[in-house]
RNA sequence: GCACAGGUGGCAGAGCGGUCAAAUGCACCAGACUGUAAAUCUGGCGGGCCUCGCCCUACGUAGGUUCGAAUCCUACCCUGUGCACCA
């Protein structure tokens, strides 16, 4: 990501200007990194009517993560002045891949896994979203039809699209130039992505968009061809990257970095907790309202639980983030067990303890087990077990393995 | 199309006829430690078994050479690079 106000395409673009902006202005670029430009949205905002705020996702993982939601609560204020939110589903594109920040090709997708995990993306985007203010779209709605030659005018769409922009513009973007120096392929489809993005917005006529940091190429391409269809310009709005659990990398499901919001509250809970100090006022930062500054008097580990609070508060409600934070501390300060354990039905007894391990899902193979037992990480009733063997079970025995995965075994059904 | 280089475990990347279930790093799992599921250190990390040894499946795909192949040969598939005009 370049400074704010990099040009990237001679001439079109404005950069941040600094005009004095009215005061709901800046409520809605609250944590934004980069606008295009603040006049542009100040003059649309004048406008007294709703503008039309785009936010697009692919739906490329079954989840939607707490890196989805800073964008998602930028969309949410948008909403909360009067405008409305158009969500687009990125049926088609998803199927393309985003080449945004990466530095190879995305193995393609089925329609049926994309189908199956936009279903999943809208049931968890209206935790953030009010659905009453939001448009939903699917792109497969005008970009099957525009590459599909059903087109009635494909001179006019399609080939003038690909006609007005050139290879030169479309590989400045720096993931390309990382791609093209070290000799990585890039897919012709991958290369026409923004000239999909940006007819998205031609298509539901954005007047703003907003994205992550990495999207800004993508949002300032919806600019240009907003422009070759004769339509004002949308506004584009960057937000920063919410790095993972890792504090390195953005929050991605690909790199086993992501808190997803469809994580249990205990989960969720145990990942924020797990967060460096260092990450935990970023999250802060990015993910609430609260007063970074107070907090900081505090001693880090309740700070660090009260935001595990607040955002599991926020998805799963008070009860069970309370729960989550009252068993996070039994477990793993005061190494007791946790209230609710799975139970597990031995198939019989005496059976090996390699053999339940993996029967009640505790390791995925006997060898696993054998290794978990070795490691001395199993505890049957309170005893380390250092060694396979045959266990009976009469009445139900607490197995635990590891410092988190407990089950309560019950003796065979007669 | 021709030539050259290359395709190895979740990823990156060694190996180039036996000692290779495959170095190393990352990720992951466990143990110790800790306010923490952080950091650090230690161990582990294909599957199976009567586990200090044996068996099965794996190094793009399919065959072949060999007592023995990730390593050599052939064909095919895939990727990258160069050539392609003047001749």
């Amino acid at each position: 990501m370049g400074p704010p106000g990099r040009v990237l395409f001679a001439g079109t673009v404005s950069g941040e200007t600094q005009l004095t902006a009215a005061p709901d202005v800046d409520q809605l670029l609250r944590g934004s990194v980069q606008v295009f430009s603040r006049a542009g949205l100040a003059e649309k905002a004048a406008g007294n009517r709703p503008l039309r705020v785009k936010y697009g996702v692919d739906p490329t993982s079954p989840d939607l993560h707490l890196g989805h939601t800073v964008p998602l609560n930028a969309l949410r204020a948008f909403q909360e002045a009067g405008h409305t939110a158009v969500l687009i589903i990125g049926d088609y594109t998803a199927r393309v891949g985003d080449p945004s920040g990466r530095s190879e090709t995305r193995p393609p997708l089925s329609a049926e896994s994309v189908a199956a995990h936009a279903q999943t993306y809208l049931q968890q985007v209206f935790k953030v979203l009010d659905e009453k203010r939001t448009e939903v779209r699917w792109n497969a709605e005008w970009l099957t039809p525009l590459f599909a030659n059903t087109d009635p005018d494909p001179g006019r769409r399609l080939l003038g699209l690909m006609a007005r922009h050139t290879v030169q513009q479309l590989t400045e973007r720096e993931d390309f130039q990382k791609r093209l120096a070290s000799k990585t392929p890039i897919s012709l489809l991958e290369l026409l992505y923004p000239l999909m993005q940006g007819y998205d917005s031609v298509a539901v006529k954005a007047d703003v968009e907003i994205g992550g940091t990495d999207q800004l190429f993508n949002l300032l391409m919806g600019r240009e061809i907003q422009k070759d269809f004769g339509q004002s310009v949308q506004v584009v709005i960057t937000f920063p990257l919410l790095e993972g659990t890792d504090g390195v990398r953005k929050m991605s499901k690909s790199y086993g970095n992501a808190i997803s919001l469809n994580d249990t509250p205990e989960d969720m809970f145990g990942k924020i907790l797990s967060l460096s100090d260092e990450m935990m006022w970023k999250y802060y930062h990015l993910l609430t309202r609260e007063d970074v500054a107070a907090l900081k008097a505090g001693h880090p580990l309740d700070v660090k639980k009260k935001l595990g609070e607040i955002v599991v508060t926020r998805f799963h409600g008070g009860e069970a983030a309370r729960a989550a934070r009252t068993g996070f501390e039994r477990v793993f300060s005061n190494r007791e067990t946790p209230a609710e354990i799975d139970d597990h039905v031995l198939s019989k007894s005496p059976l090996r303890l390699s053999e339940i391990l993996v029967e009640s899902k505790l390791a995925p193979s006997k060898n696993e087990a054998r290794r978990l037992i070795q490691q001395k990480a199993v505890d049957l009733a309170g005893e380390r077990v250092a060694q396979d063997r045959e266990v009976t079970v009469h009445s139900p025995l607490l197995l635990k393995v590891g410092k988190r995965q407990f089950r309560r075994l019950m003796p065979p059904a007669l």
